[in-house]
RNA sequence: GCCCCGGUGGUGUAGCCCGGUCAAGCAUGUUACCCUCUCGAGGUAGCGACGCGAGUUCAAAUCUCGCCCGGGGCACCA
């Protein structure tokens, strides 16, 4: 790649940002970042019916997150006169004209392969119709701008597809100013002109074709266009038509739930931006149809936190365990097993909270040891457990169970899985809440943190008092 | 139906353009063990794949043809 380079992130702002979109963009980053190129961040909003203010600042905020610098930002209905300007000069090319077909028959003569009567409309009536349609004298439905391509073509996006169309609906951001919007084609291959763009890395699910008549029609330079096939995760499409119910029916909490493959959803559980930036560079992006698993992520994910997350103790499903001949302790624990993250101090008497699914594998007798303090051997079990002090010394093959003293904090702990089963089923279990109690030190967490709970997982501190298991 | 594009272990990929070094590499997963006062991270070992069939060739995951399977497109969506 010589000279100049230029890069794009065109998402259409009709809906929240996916990690889809975060893969996508994440490619082009890297490209733009190796070759030296300029990045365009350039909103598709083209069609009122669709975008939403709100979705905008859903990417911007993901983008952000993402770590991803873009050198420009744009609104392509900020560009509205010079797409204007192109549509007008393939006019008066002779390569496009007005119809006033209704879609039906638009649709009906595509498919036999017949031009209509408009077609042959000479050029001055042509721009008479143009005019009129700036000017807003025509009505939805009316007219449409079409591209003159081959009506007999086996591609059929090829037969004389429409450039231009009527929407009446007031453009979240230029308000009634315009009502004659361009389609995606053209509206693209205008803006990738203006932008310079030079490399065009996308999924697969856009036509090529038509965009490249348009662009030799208007004389504009060659793209490299690079695509790759969509990204598609077990368990959790990325369609908005499964979604959107879900937040709907309030199945999930919303956009951001945990189990939604959103860019807010992974943030909230806990995924980092680095671990989408070398997930994405570990599968790549080829042709092949895929369906990834979690567990690369998520796999990813965890060597990431590992060396900078706190540990702390959580007790699910916690029991009380009374310690008799137990020392008065004042324990300084550190945060971290290998870094050096500070420590916290904690006083024990002989109370404790341990899981009672831990004390379960215990029998009477047996000798276990409370993690990082001394051994207790179990006197009584049962529903009420009790132990005595067994000394301090490490023994070998002796189980090590966290615990928390009467100093802890109640905890909810939801646990994301997946969201679909096979065949676009909602798993209803796809969500699991376990409580217990963690220590007290949890209290200086903020919101965001990320730790680690010993034989538990990686959590993010989501509320006071919640939090969301990573994985 | 028509037009593109793909098919390597459970999953994701490397290799395919320029045939041999591929009895197929890496990661994830899984099993066992080591390490670790974690069921995390790290380490070692094992498991597991070239869609099918012909052809070309001394030699094919790699080239050719046919078949099968999958995805996308065929909007007054992007």
């Amino acid at each position: 790649m010589a000279g100049k380079t230029g890069f794009r992130l065109p998402p259409e702002p009709s809906g929240y940002m996916t990690v889809g979109h975060a893969m996508a963009f994440t490619i082009n980053y890297l490209y733009k970042e190796q070759y030296d190129g300029e990045l365009w961040l350039r909103f598709e909003d083209t069609n009122p019916r669709k975008v939403q203010q709100r979705y905008y600042e859903s990417f911007r905020r993901g983008i952000a997150w993402l770590g991803i610098k873009c050198d420009h930002e744009k609104n392509v209905s900020d560009d509205m006169e010079a797409i204007y300007g192109s549509g007008k000069e393939l006019i008066e090319q002779g390569n496009a004209y007005a119809c006033s077909c209704d879609e039906a028959k638009v649709k009906r003569l595509r498919f036999d392969g017949t031009p209509c009567e408009h077609r042959d409309t000479p050029l001055e009536a042509n721009l008479r119709v143009w005019e009129e349609l700036l000017a807003k004298k025509h009505k939805e439905g009316s007219y449409v701008i079409r591209f003159k391509g081959d009506m007999q073509s086996p591609n059929y996006s090829l037969r004389d597809t429409n450039l231009f169309r009527i929407i009446s609906q007031p453009h979240p951001l230029t308000g009634d100013r315009y009502t004659l919007w361009p389609t995606y084609d053209l509206a693209n291959a205008v803006e990738d002109e203006m932008c310079g763009i030079t490399h065009v890395l996308r999924s697969s699910e856009f036509r090529n074709e038509l965009q490249q008549l348009l662009r030799d029609a208007l004389r504009f330079r060659k793209l490299e266009v690079i695509q790759f096939s969509r990204f598609n995760f077990k368990g959790t499409p990325v369609s908005k038509r499964l979604l959107r119910p879900l937040v709907e029916k309030k199945v999930v909490s919303g956009w951001d739930d945990p189990r939604m493959p959103t860019v807010d959803g992974l943030r909230r559980r806990g995924i980092v931006p680095e671990a989408i930036r070398e997930f994405t560079l570990q599968v790549g992006y080829t042709k092949t149809e895929h369906e990834y698993d979690w567990s690369l992520l998520l796999s990813l994910n965890r060597k990431l936190l590992d060396p900078v997350s706190k540990r702390l103790f959580f007790v699910p499903d916690p029991t009380p365990l009374e310690v008799d001949d137990a020392p008065k302790k004042e324990v300084d624990l550190s945060f971290h097993p290998q870094k050096d993250m500070g420590s916290r101090v904690i006083e024990t008497a002989g109370e404790f909270f341990v899981s009672a699914g831990d004390l379960k594998g215990i029998p009477e007798g047996g000798v276990f040891r409370l993690m990082d303090l001394y051994n207790v051997q179990v006197t009584s079990a049962g529903p009420r457990p009790k132990g005595k002090y067994a000394g301090e010394e490490l023994l070998a093959n002796t189980r090590k169970f966290q615990w928390v003293t009467k100093e802890h904090q109640q905890i909810q702990v939801t646990v994301p899985g997946e969201l679909f089963l096979e065949g676009d089923v909602y798993n209803d279990q796809s969500l699991k809440e376990v409580n217990g109690y963690a220590e007290a030190a949890v209290s200086a967490l903020k919101v965001g943190d990320i730790v680690q709970f010993p034989r538990f997982g990686f959590c993010r501190y989501d509320s006071p008092g919640h939090f969301i298991m990573t994985g």
